[in-house]
DNA sequence: CTGAAAGCGCTTACAG
DNA sequence: CTGAAAGCGCTTACAG
């Protein structure tokens, strides 16, 4: 593969000259410009991006460690980062920690190793200490949908309070009163804050929240199909399940439909985030949906705007209800303005 | 961040000790070893993997350039490949085409200049000229799904033919004459290859597949709902719509209930690519499964083979047919072994 | 406007 | 077993 010397060669000039060509410097005559360019055509010249960030001490490249990239909704948030960055000039990097603290724990290495300017993390657990540290040694870095507390580093997140409020007095309204929910990991902060936020709008209506009606799941959908077992198996079953993300929400309906039970007749369903399939389902399932790729797009800017010294901002946008006939609605008389089947809109 | 030389400085040793102490080089005396581990304990020391690759001259990194991250075919691919790459020691760069030529091309080039060992591909189209000089030029790939004739690349892939023949005589066999598809560009392998088996298994049973009954689909939700409309307005319509992905079949999906009609009463439904979501579709999908993650493994072992110089190896794996009741199969007497709702089931 | 030279952080023959 | 030195491919003050 050609190098810088054998361009400069070809175009009877220093690599010094040849360098500045490529990086638009403005003190090259118009001679010589118009010889390096002829030779890097010629060869076929690319430039050595691993030699370059070597040399600058940057790579242009951000690294991003989702939770679980086979959750459509952390694909989705991945495909808006790599957009946004690419729009940036920045390439990303991704690391699945497939909801493991240990395999976060390697990809952030991994992505600290090869020197990304900035981390863009959805943290799996409460923070390890590698995370930690990385935070505190200045290594440029947002959290995105989830996040630490107690850290100095900006927030990029959807508020899911009034829509899980909005879903509460739905399944309200319909007469249902045994409500349950399969929660995330306590550790992570969406997976306490679901909880709580419904534990909350409960409390509104003088509903409780008994320990039996929470499920312990881990946003994957083997662990909604275990929690959901265990609330059909429980002497009083709740009337509905409410399962924190849309894996998990699988897992339930696997569970049901395995038991040859139906949705909504024997038992309600709703999922926090929604996902095109939603629509399709048997019945559709009513969801809270997040604006996934605005959320994806703002997390960049703010991890751009950190590494380029600008102050950078946190970002909570809203989230919103999608009723559709998992939780027995009949088909609302002005139906909402609804997302269409493949596109999550935006609000 | 300690540089080499701060360990060295800090251990009493030279550099070059350093290096031989991280890269287990054998001839380094116990005491020395010991000084420069404590070092590195000490400061933290995390080599610079920017560094190493261009003094070695490998990155360590593969690159991925998938057609559609969105679709959760090439997300399952993406996840099977990252994890048998860091099982072998690899990391994976993700590029995504979105279909997209002109961005596939993008991220070949960005790859190929952060000099990744090796290239991973599931080609958008016919080929780049881009693509097909770093193919000439020696730079190690493997094919995956797609592939490009002519060029001496192995290539790993799903073989849908059987499977297709089996839809067929299932759809025949329930008295369906009028079968149209919605297939993928015809630049792609699968784009054609798709048709080219239908259209045989169809000839079998003495039916046609006239133009009109085939949709120029994109392999995205879109042009699906778009060519399900077309196929809705013939004076004739046909009977069933066989989608060449899961994505195009969402938007035949879309179509259909937009026009108040219903699968498979109105019209029947099948899809190439099986994903989760079709157990719980309204009605259950019949789809062609591939094994996708055993796919997604082979095609890096065959790229590390090429990347390491052992001789490498095309692979060819099976599809299958899942039945379910989107074609109007009353539920068969013995059901078929089918994969569990969340894990796609290896043949 | 241009080039020689230093240096980014490593690895690895080459001597000793 | 160990260190001094060269070199990977760039960029960028420093002179001229």
């Amino acid at each position: 593969m050609a190098s810088i010397k054998d361009v400069a060669a070809e175009a009877g000039v220093s690599v010094a000259t040849v360098s500045r060509v490529l990086n638009d410097h403005p003190s090259v005559s118009v001679d010589a410009r118009t010889r390096v360019l002829a030779a890097v055509e010629a060869l076929g010249y690319r430039p050595n991006a691993v030699a370059r960030s070597l040399r600058t001490d940057q790579t242009r490249t951000l690294g991003l460690v989702i939770s679980d990239v086979m959750n459509p909704y952390f694909t989705e948030l991945a495909r808006s980062v790599e957009e946004e960055a690419r729009a940036l000039g920045y390439s990303v990097i991704f690391g699945n920690a497939d909801e493991r603290p240990d395999l976060q724990d390697h990809h952030v290495r991994t992505l600290l190793d090869r020197r990304i300017d900035g981390l863009l993390v959805s943290p799996t657990d409460g923070g390890s200490p590698l995370m930690l540290d990385a935070a505190r040694a200045g290594t440029p870095m947002v959290f995105v949908d989830r996040w630490i507390p107690g850290v100095d580093v900006p927030v990029v997140r959807a508020d899911g309070r009034p829509a899980v409020r909005d879903l509460v007095a739905h399944l309200h309204g319909l007469g249902h009163r045994r409500l349950a929910i399969i929660a995330g990991p306590a550790a992570t902060t969406t997976g306490s804050e679901r909880v709580e936020a419904f534990r909350e709008a409960l409390a509104e209506y003088g509903l409780p929240l008994p320990d039996a009606y929470i499920g312990q799941g881990d946003f994957q959908a083997e662990s909604g199909r275990r929690a959901t077992d265990a609330f059909l198996d429980l002497a009083e079953p709740p009337e509905v399940v409410f399962a924190a993300d849309n894996l998990m929400a699988l897992g339930a309906l696997d569970a049901v439909r395995a038991r040859g039970m139906r949705v909504p007749e024997d038992i309600a369903l709703a999922a926090f985030d929604d996902i095109p399939w939603f629509v399709h389902t048997d019945p559709p399932v009513t969801a809270v949906a997040q604006p996934t790729g605005e959320l994806g797009r703002a997390a960049v800017r703010a991890l751009v705007d950190v590494i380029e010294g600008r102050p950078p901002q946190s970002v909570t946008l809203a989230a919103w209800l999608v009723v559709r006939r998992s939780c027995g609605e009949p088909a609302p008389a002005t139906p909402p303005a609804e997302p269409s089947a493949t596109n999550r809109s935006q609000p």
